[in-house]
Parts: structure tokens; C-alpha cells; sequence
RNA sequence: GGCGACUUGGCCGAGUGGUUAGGCAGUGGAUUGCAAAUCCAUGUACAGCGGUUCGAAUCCGCUAGUCGCCUCCA
């Protein structure tokens, strides 16, 4: 881009302030964020991170970067070793139940832009030897088979979180009496009997929380990469130690752009986060429940994400985060995510005229191969009005996601395109059996390809939307038996039977069909 | 107690000191046999008080309220 006034702009934790986006070694970038503890069933906070950081890699290789996303797995950890004690299984089954877990409900929220995802379990090795540089270079020490990070010898300590040392009250317990200052985190846990552990130069034991995600980042992304990502709730402690744990070890800063996401809360009082994972989850489902009880009567019963999923679908979801800035909270509702299925649907009906007049699918990336850059996606719009708008709703777009990704103002783009685009057809009566050739067809298909560039950055309308319940051969049938009621009502209407037309209509109506009658004739769709 | 965020019209939610955010809902109109969908039009919004300024939702201060972190949390 040549356009000096389109620069990208990332909102820094640790300057708080905003900052040009410069990559360390251009157009590579790298990107790590924490992913879960694979511990419990991932609920809707845990996709904040995972759906933002996705467009913000979409969005950093449509501005011409090579970007790297790196998302790690925590599959050691005490709720790990509490869970298995408490199921009388395995901490790997857990683990792995639990990963499956994630990863599903990230293929439903489209969140595809992963390019590693590393187990602090498959990397021992390397966190064993990211701890014993540690203790060689002076910044920890072994007490008795634990190590401790030596929060007093890195100067920098609490830069990230501003905090000052002496507020620190550290964890407790019995490893508080090891440490040297009551800031100081592990490194290294000695194994008590029956739990999980590796062979370390300090005896059996397993890894501290932190030092996992300090060795895997280094691992994959070198001594220093460009941004790190989380929830709000993770600047401290854990990013904390992992700054001081990596730069210590490294001697240099571990990252450039430090961004947090913001939390997402749910209903009135209730929370996502909260003391152990049952109270949490059980709060969040109950004051979800709650809010949405009053109205929604369809919403009662549970099964967590994966059923929220099932009753709103996973692009709607994306939408519904999306909407917001990534920085803020969110509030969570499951009427905010029917309002959301509400505005997605006028997107759904458009595409579905534009299908109509043209033949071509919105979803399928073959009929419209939306632009990977935005070098690529510059479009000329001729003399053509409609394609002028685009090309400034293009713009207004472009330059809200270079303003540290803010996508709810992005979004508002994406709706002023729809309702110009609705107008056009409007207005130039295009219908099915529209000349396809002709200049105003060429100029729609042009106008959908570019908003297609940009809905493809964030990741919605990759596939069409999906209808609940039921495979295809039942999917056809129901619209066979549709179209057949559609052909009766004809007849009916064309005979002035209002009565019976207008009866067909509402009792489909009643079991949640809506029937649209156009111009060249009527379709369906379900409520 | 320490550190920090937030308070925008009925609801959700953007917002760079002066120009329409956007969505949902509502109202009026066009269209329609009637609807739906679509389009057009439509809202004395910026917690309160004080200050800076020619001008503040946007900067500063105070007050009130909400929330987060400081212990495990995306």
C-alpha cells in the first residue's frame, strides 16, 4: 500500500498507548496467544481470543504481511492434576477429551488461522532447559525439587501489570515458606506421590504455569516476536511472569506488542470467571439462563457452548464478538445473540438474491475469489455510482480495522453496503433472469466480490447459513414439500382465493416458514 | 487497601474537540390483493457538577455508580 494514511495502528499494553504497527523483521509476524487449560469444557469467553486473533491474522496477511499464529495447549497444570484425581482418570484423558473440546468449537466459530498449536507436554525437554538457563543465569533457584523464579534480581518486574513488588502477596501455601520472596512464582513443582511428573535435574516434577508458554513462544517465535495476545485476565499474573521469565532469560525484550482482549461477562451479576470451574460455570449458565428466560423460552436447557452453537450457529457467534471492539467487554446474552442472528439474515437474504440474478454463491470462494490483499482487492469503479460507494465503503472499512482492529466499526461498513446494494437491485429491478452480461450484473458481481474480500477477513459467510437440524436428503425433501405448497397457493391466488393463500401462508408461518413473495415468484425460508 | 477499565438515545454498540456511526426494536411512507422482504423518512443520546476552549460525548478536575485485576481464570 502506498497510502501512507492507511497504517496500521495496534493498541500496546505495555506502553498503553497506541503504536504504528512496525514488524521486527517485515512482512513476518509473529503472533502468540494463550490458549486454554485444557482442564474443562471451553465456555463462550474462552472464543474472545481465538476469534479476534484469527481476523487480526486475516487482516494482517490482507495488508501484505506473512503473519504466524501460534496458540498453545496447557495440558499440565494443578486443576489438571484436581481433575484427575476427582474423575479417577488420567490427566491425558483429560487433556485430550478437553482439547477435542476446544478444537471443535473453534472449527464452528471458523477460526482456521492456526499455524501451531504446541502441548506444554510435547515440550518437556525444551522447558526443562528454558528453566536450568534460568537458575544458570541468576534468575531462579531450587529449593528442595521446587525451582522459584527470583522476582528481586529482574528489574523490569511488574511493567506489564504496574505493579509494584511490595503488594505482592504471592501464592501460599506450603511452597511460600521455599521461596526467597513472597513474589517469587515456580518454575519447577516437585511431584507429590501419584501425580503426573518428568525427570528434571531437580527430581520428578512437572512445570510451573508461565514457563510453558515462555519456552514454546521462544521455540517457535525466537528470542523476541512481534505480538503476544490474551484475556485481560491474564496480564497478571501469568503474562507478568512470562515477560520476566523470557526477557531474563533472553536478555532482551520478549515481545513488541503486548494485546489484551477484553472479558466477557454474562447476564446481570452473574460472571464467566469465577473461583473454581464448576461455581464459574454454573454462574454463567444460571444468570444466562436468567436473562434470557424472560423472552426466550428456547433458550432454556443448557449444554454449555457446544449447545449455545447448536441453537445460534457458530457464524452468528462470530458475529455477535465481533460486533464489539476486541478490547472491550462484552455482555453476554443470549438475546444479543438472536439480535445478532437478526442482522445477519438481511446479509443472508441479499446473497441470496444476488444468487438468484446471477447464479453465483456468496459462500462458495469458487464462484467469488475474494482478493487476499489489499493491493489486489483495488477495484476500478468506472463511472458506475453504486460501484463508487463500494469503493468508499471499502475504504471506510479498511481504515477502521488499521485503527487497532476495530471491527464493530467496520461492521457498520458492511450493513451501509448491504442496504446500498439492496437499493441497486431495487432500483435496477435485478431479478432472476437478468441479463448476466449486462453492465448492471457486471457491476454487482464486481461490488460482492469486493465486500466478499472483506467479510472474508472476518471470517463470516464462509459457508451458507446453516440450517438447524436435519441432513440434506431431509433438507430437499422439506423443500420439495415447500414448493409444492408454494405451487398451491398460486393457483389458489390466481384464482382471487385469497383465503386459501393467505391460509397456506400463515399456517406455514405457524410452524416457522416464512413465505416471500417477489415479483418472478415465491421462496421460503425458515424462521 | 493497591492498580486499572467503564458510564452514549427503548436495548445493543462505534466515536479522531466543530460534519448522519451502525444494528435491533418503534413510528410514518413507497411497494404488495393483504402480508413478509426491500427501499425512503424518522429519535432534543452522550452519569452529575465544575473547568479549559470561539466550540467538548471527545481534554482536565471532583462526585456518584458499574466492573476487572491484585489467589486459579481466555
Amino acid at each position: 500500500m502506498t497510502n501512507a494514511a492507511s497504517q496500521l495502528r495496534i493498541y500496546n499494553t505495555l506502553t498503553k498507548e497506541k503504536e504504528p504497527f512496525e514488524p521486527l523483521q517485515a512482512p513476518k509476524v509473529g503472533i502468540y496467544l494463550c490458549g486454554p487449560t485444557v482442564y474443562a469444557e471451553s465456555h463462550m469467553g474462552h472464543m474472545v481470543g481465538p476469534v479476534i486473533f484469527d481476523t487480526i491474522k486475516r487482516y494482517l496477511r490482507h495488508s501484505g504481511y506473512q503473519p504466524v499464529l501460534v496458540v498453545n495447549i496447557t495440558d499440565v497444570d494443578d486443576k489438571l492434576i484436581n481433575k484427575s484425581h476427582e474423575r479417577g482418570i488420567p490427566v491425558s484423558q483429560i487433556a485430550t477429551e478437553m482439547t477435542a473440546d476446544y478444537l471443535a468449537n473453534l472449527r464452528e466459530l471458523g477460526v482456521n488461522q492456526i499455524d501451531y498449536m504446541p502441548r506444554a507436554t510435547d515440550h518437556m525437554d525444551d522447558i526443562i532447559d528454558f528453566i536450568r538457563q534460568l537458575i544458570e543465569k541468576g534468575f531462579a533457584y531450587e529449593a528442595d525439587g521446587d525451582v522459584f523464579f527470583d522476582v528481586v534480581k529482574d528489574p523490569n518486574y511488574g511493567q506489564l501489570s504496574n505493579r509494584n513488588l511490595d503488594d505482592q502477596l504471592g501464592e501460599g501455601g506450603g511452597a511460600a515458606a521455599k521461596k526467597r520472596s513472597a513474589g517469587d512464582f515456580a518454575l519447577w513443582k516437585s511431584a507429590k506421590p501419584g501425580e503426573i511428573s518428568w525427570e528434571s535435574p531437580w527430581g520428578q516434577g512437572r512445570p510451573g504455569w508461565h514457563i510453558e508458554c515462555s519456552a514454546m513462544s521462544h521455540k517457535i517465535l525466537g528470542d523476541t516476536f512481534d505480538i503476544h495476545g490474551g484475556g485481560l485476565d491474564l496480564m497478571f499474573p501469568h503474562h507478568e511472569n512470562e515477560l520476566a521469565q523470557s526477557s531474563c532469560c533472553h536478555n532482551q525484550p520478549m515481545v513488541k506488542y503486548w494485546m489484551h482482549n477484553g472479558l466477557m461477562r454474562a447476564g446481570q451479576k452473574g460472571k464467566l470467571g469465577g473461583k473454581s470451574d464448576r461455581e464459574q460455570a454454573a454462574a454463567a449458565e444460571e444468570s444466562v439462563e436468567e436473562a434470557a428466560s424472560a423472552k426466550i423460552s428456547r433458550s432454556k436447557g443448557d449444554g454449555g457452548l457446544s449447545g449455545l452453537i447448536q441453537r445460534h450457529t457458530g457464524t452468528r457467534i462470530r458475529f455477535f464478538l465481533l460486533r464489539t471492539h476486541y478490547r472491550s467487554t462484552i455482555l453476554f446474552s443470549e438475546e444479543g445473540l438472536e439480535e445478532a442472528g437478526t442482522a445477519l439474515d438481511g446479509f443472508y437474504r441479499l446473497f441470496d438474491r444476488f444468487a438468484e440474478i446471477t447464479g453465483l454463491s456468496f459462500y462458495d470462494g469458487k464462484d467469488l475469489t475474494p482478493a487476499v490483499t489489499r493491493e489486489e482487492g483495488e477495484f476500478d469503479a468506472g463511472d458506475n455510482e453504486m460501484l463508487q460507494q463500494a469503493a468508499q465503503l471499502r475504504a471506510s472499512y479498511l481504515q477502521a480495522m488499521d485503527d487497532d482492529f476495530n471491527t464493530g466499526l467496520a461492521v457498520s461498513s458492511l450493513f451501509d453496503w448491504l442496504r446500498m446494494t439492496n437499493r441497486y437491485l431495487d432500483q435496477h429491478q435485478l431479478a432472476a433472469g437478468a441479463e448476466t452480461q449486462s453492465a448492471e450484473v457486471q457491476a454487482l458481481i464486481t461490488s460482492l466480490k469486493a465486500m466478499k474480500e472483506l467479510t472474508t477477513i472476518l471470517g463470516l459467510f464462509e459457508k451458507p447459513p446453516a440450517q438447524a437440524g436435519g441432513d440434506d436428503d431431509s433438507q430437499e425433501l422439506l423443500d420439495k414439500t415447500v414448493r409444492l405448497l408454494i405451487d398451491l397457493r398460486k393457483s389458489a391466488r390466481e384464482n382471487k382465493d385469497y383465503a386459501t393463500g393467505d391460509a397456506i401462508r400463515d399456517r406455514l408461518g405457524e410452524i416457522g416458514i416464512a413465505l416471500l413473495d417477489k415479483k418472478e415468484g415465491t421462496s421460503w425460508e425458515r424462521q
